[in-house]
DNA sequence: CCGTAATTTCAGAAATTTGTGAAATTATAG
DNA sequence: CTATAATTTCACAAATTTCTGAAATTACGG
């Protein structure tokens, strides 16, 4: 491995890191190598920078296309299959949420769904129903959250973000406008609107 | 492996789930099979229902044990150790997103700094710097709002998340209030305070 | 203390995953 | 078409991870 010494560490360090997650460590490696990078590269020029061999190479192209990580392109006069990642961090981060709940999520959820569905026939049985229950609720509660979420354009998503615990207070509004006190908060009286308008001035 | 057809197939498929987290299948049976257990067990007891090795269960639960994931604890007249997972699904969830942080996130957020410390002598390391430091960017704003969102009480957690992409509403009402036109949602008059309650009336 | 039950450690076996080079396939320029 | 460049496939080698049984350690009742 031939590279300048920070660029060197990042690389190093995705690597490790990828074998914590499903990935490989060669795998973890080009994708690092292509994040950082300044123009597209192809394979040879990675085989070059990485060191590893050239069918490694092609197979862990192969993966980062299938995780949708990686973009293939072409150069002018050039035959050879160049690859980037996207300039985008947010499309980044969408593309890595959406693959893994492909990959982790549904098919938990399915399995939870298809052994709900069966008739327990003992105690211990029902029990572990209940939990299965209890986790396939929470499961569809934070994919449901997800899937609204995620559409919503990263500048207000930030914003939105960076509120952090303070959203909290819209409850606090609500409660404020139907007239009921709030039950979970310690404060007698909520917070008027005009208060949570200053919440939203979030530019830390 | 001897157990419910209904349980076998929830602790098999955490096995396999298992490997794709940095966990054994081993370990991700184990966790499952205490996730669904009525009482705790003890190690003899695990390893009779999934037939691993006397040695195996033990370093299992020992890694379970430093996830945090698992509690120990002790039956009267009996010196064996017992093992419970946490009834409450939302703490099984923070410790879950707690550990992750802590081996995934940190050590990266960490590396990235001092990265980031060094002064770039090329125009490569120029661009490999400047995408560094976005995606310091990102992970610490995520981090930060992690940080703030994990203290809040579960009930009003699942409130929250229930609200889905509703909770944008927040904006227009800033915006409402501060008087200022909605720069980019695509209606002239966005909504008032008292549409916003009806957001809040999330029971689906 | 002693004896025994419970748990842990650890060296090596077994299994799985990762990486390679040679051969096959695909694509394209001439 | 043909020649060659580029990529992929695949059988096997290398490396890593997981699992086991035997031995060591720890904990505790008597």
């Amino acid at each position: 491995m031939n590279l300048p010494p920070l660029i060197q560490t990042f690389v190093l360090h995705f690597g490790e890191m990828g074998s914590r997650w499903g990935i490989s460590r060669t795998v973890g490696q080009i994708y690092a190598l292509l994040f950082l990078s300044p123009e597209p590269l192809n394979a040879d020029q990675i085989v070059q920078q990485l060191g590893f061999s050239r069918s490694n190479v092609s197979m862990g192209l192969k993966e980062l296309q299938a995780w949708n990580l990686v973009r293939l392109q072409h150069l002018p006069d050039d035959r050879r299959d160049y690859f980037t990642t996207p300039g985008d961090l947010w499309e980044i981060l969408r593309t890595l949420a959406e693959e893994r709940k492909k990959r982790e999520v549904d098919p938990t959820l399915t399995m939870l769904r298809d052994v709900l569905m069966q008739t327990p026939s003992t105690d211990v049985e029902r029990h572990a129903q209940a939990r299965m229950q209890d986790m396939h609720d929470l499961i569809e509660l934070l994919t449901r959250w997800y899937d609204d979420i995620h559409r919503i354009e990263p500048s207000r998503l930030a914003q939105l973000l960076s509120l952090g615990a303070k959203v909290q207070k819209i409850f606090e509004v609500k409660d404020w406008l139907t007239g009921g006190g709030p039950e979970r908060t310690g404060r007698s009286v909520p917070a008027a609107p005009a208060d949570t308008g200053d919440t939203t001035d979030t530019t830390r």
